[in-house]
RNA sequence: CGGGGUGUGGCUCAGCUUGGCAGAGCGCUGCGUUCGGGACGCAGAGGUCGUGGGUUCAAAUCCCGCCACCCCGACCA
C-alpha cells in the first residue's frame, strides 16, 4: 500500500499545499513576531543563487552596488504626495530610543528612494556625473494586513535599483532595459518562469511612478503573482529632492529618476510555478544542490564510490553533493530529496556497482535510469539542461492553456476563475477595471498583441491581461 | 477594521457536551533486527492544557476579562 502523500494534494487545497511545502521542505517558518519570515538554511540557498544570478545582471546593465540607511527620517516620507499616500498606512515608525521619545519619528524604509534621492541630489550636479546607477540589497518592511510567507511579509529581502538620467527617453529606456535584460531574462532562462512583461494600469501604479512595468507570472493554481517591477519616477522624486545637473548649455536641468525591484517573493512565485504533489521543483540553473548522489547502504565499497562520484560531478561542474547517511533509511531520503526538488538524484548501490553502473532519478518527470560509471558526468550535465527546458515548457503549456481571449466582462470574470483573460483595453477602460476589481479580478498589466510592452495605455490594439492575484 | 474560527509535549490533534490521576499519532533518545521508495520491536525523554480572575471538595473541561494566532474581505513587492 501507498503511504499517505507526504503532503496536501495540490488540488485538494492548493494554499495548504504551499505551507506543507515550505515546512516539509524546510524552507521557512513564521518568526515570532507577526508576519516576519525565518528563511531556513535550505531556502536560503536557493535565496543567494537568485541574488547571484540577478546580481550579475544588475552590473552588466552597468548599475553599482550601495547601502543606504534602514532608518529614514519621516519627514522624507511626506515630500512627494503620492508617495505618502501610498505608503503612509504601511509603516512601522520609531517613536522611541535610547530611553527617550525622539523628536522626530523615524520610519523603517518601506522602499528607498527618499533617502537615496536625497543623496542622489548631493552626487549629481553636472551632465557629467548622468546617468547615476545605484542598486542595493536590503531589507524593508511594510506593515501588510495579511501576509503569506514569501508572498507578502512584514519584512523582506530585496533588491533595489535607483537612478537618475538626463532626459525623459534615458530614463525610459533604462526602466525597459532592466525589465527585459534584468528582470525577464532571468526569470525565464534561470527560474523557468515564462512571465509577462507589461505596463501596469494607472490604477495599480507604484506610489509616486508616472509608469509602472511588471514581470507577471501565473502559479500552479492559474492565479497571478508580480514577479518584479521596474518604474519610471518621472520628475516627481526628483524635484522634491532637487536632484538636477547643469547640461552643457551651462543651464539647470531637473533629472529623470527610476527604481525597480525583486524580492524574497521570488521564492513563492518558484514554489507555486514548479512545484507538485511530491514538493518543490528547483530548476538546474537555479539549484544551489543540481545533484545529490545517494548512498544507497553502506556495503563494501559504496560509501567510496559515491564519494568518488560527487568528486567527479563537482569536477564536470555540476553542483553536487553526497548523502552518504547510512543510518537513515533509503526512502525516507529519497522522499526528503524530493520534496527539496533537487534536480538529479544518483542513486549507489552494490547491486549498481556490481554492473559498472548507478540509478540516475530525474526530478521533474521520476524517470529513472541506469547509467555507466563513466557516463555519470556527461549523462547529469545533460539532464540538467533536459529538466531546465522541461519546466521551462510546462509552464508555458499551463500559462497558454489556461490564458483566454475574450471580448466581454462576463468572459473575462470567468476565465479568470482558472487563468487569465485577454480582453482589448478599449473594451476594458478604467471603469471595466473597477468592475472587475468588486470580484477580486486585476489587470495585471497591460501589452501589445504581440506580447511586448506599449509606450502608452493609448496605444491602438493594447491587451488587458487580467486574472485573480496573490 | 468588519465576519468566522482556534489556542492541550517539537508537529497534527483527541479529551470539554455531562468537572474526577493529561492522552494518541508523527517526530525525538537508547538498544536490537532491518536497509534498492516514508522500516519494525522493546525501552525512554518531553506538557504550569494561551493568560488573569471566578465557581467548586475538585477545572483542560463551567463563568467573566484579556492576549495571541488562523481563515474570509478591504490594502499591498
Amino acid at each position: 500500500m501507498a503511504k499517505p502523500p507526504a503532503l496536501t494534494p495540490q488540488a485538494d487545497d492548493f494554499p495548504r499545499w504551499y505551507q506543507d511545502v515550505l515546512a516539509k521542505a524546510e524552507l521557512a517558518d513564521n518568526g515570532p513576531v507577526r508576519g516576519t519570515m525565518v528563511i531556513r538554511p535550505y531556502g536560503y540557498g536557493l535565496w543567494e543563487r537568485m541574488v547571484a544570478e540577478v546580481d550579475q545582471r544588475i552590473k552588466v546593465a552597468g548599475a553599482e552596488n550601495a547601502y543606504f540607511p534602514l532608518f529614514i527620517p519621516e519627514s522624507y516620507l511626506t515630500l512627494e504626495a503620492q508617495h505618502v499616500e501610498g505608503f503612509s498606512p504601511e509603516l512601522a515608525v520609531v517613536t522611541h530610543a535610547g530611553g527617550k521619545e525622539l523628536d522626530e519619528p523615524i520610519v523603517v524604509r518601506p522602499t528607498s528612494e527618499t533617502v537615496i534621492g536625497e543623496f542622489m541630489a548631493k552626487w549629481v550636479n553636472s551632465h557629467r556625473d548622468l546617468p547615476l546607477l545605484l542598486n542595493q540589497w536590503a531589507n524593508v518592511v511594510r506593515w501588510e494586513l495579511r501576509t503569506r510567507l514569501f508572498l507578502r511579509t512584514s519584512e523582506f529581502l530585496w533588491q533595489e535599483g535607483h537612478t537618475a538620467h538626463a532626459t525623459e527617453a534615458d530614463a525610459s529606456a533604462y526602466a525597459l532595459q532592466i525589465l527585459h535584460d534584468v528582470y525577464r531574462d532571468f526569470m525565464v532562462d534561470v527560474l523557468a518562469m515564462p512571465v509577462l512583461i507589461g505596463r501596469k494600469t494607472r490604477q495599480e501604479r507604484f506610489a509616486g511612478a508616472t509608469n509602472t512595468l511588471a514581470c507577471e507570472a501565473m502559479m500552479g493554481d492559474g492565479k497571478a503573482l508580480q514577479m518584479g517591477t521596474s518604474h519610471e519616477l518621472g520628475q516627481n522624486f526628483a524635484k522634491v529632492f532637487d536632484i538636477a545637473y547643469q547640461d552643457a548649455d551651462g543651464t539647470q536641468q531637473i533629472c529623470w529618476t527610476t527604481s525597480w525591484g525583486v524580492s524574497t517573493r521570488m521564492m513563492g512565485g518558484l514554489i507555486m510555478c514548479h512545484g507538485d504533489d511530491q514538493g518543490l521543483r528547483v530548476p538546474p540553473r537555479l539549484a544551489s544542490v543540481q545533484a545529490v548522489v545517494m548512498v544507497i547502504r553502506d556495503d563494501e565499497g559504496v560509501v567510496d564510490a559515491a564519494g568518488r562520484i560527487t568528486d567527479e560531478l563537482l569536477a564536470a561542474g555540476v553542483r553536487a553533493k553526497l548523502d552518504g547517511r547510512t543510518d537513515t533509511s533509503f526512502g525516507r531520503r529519497a522522499t526528503a530529496w524530493e520534496i527539496k526538488g533537487i534536480p538529479v538524484r544518483i542513486e549507489v548501490g552494490p547491486r549498481d556497482l556490481a554492473n559498472g553502473e548507478v540509478t540516475v532519478v530525474r526530478r521533474d518527470t521520476g524517470e529513472k535510469a541506469q547509467c555507466a560509471l563513466a557516463a555519470v558526468g556527461a549523462t547529469v550535465t545533460g539532464l540538467l539542461d533536459a529538466i531546465q527546458a522541461g519546466l521551462l515548457a510546462e509552464a508555458t503549456q499551463r500559462r497558454d492553456d489556461r490564458t483566454a481571449d475574450v471580448a466581454t466582462l462576463d468572459e473575462a470574470r470567468e476565465a479568470a476563475q482558472v487563468g487569465f483573460a485577454r480582453i482589448p483595453w478599449a473594451v476594458l477602460g478604467e471603469e471595466g477595471e473597477a468592475m472587475l476589481a468588486r470580484d477580486a479580478i486585476t489587470v495585471r498589466c497591460l501589452q501589445r498583441p504581440d506580447g511586448s510592452v506599449p509606450a502608452s495605455e493609448d496605444e491602438p490594439d493594447v491587451v488587458a491581461v487580467v486574472a485573480r492575484a496573490y
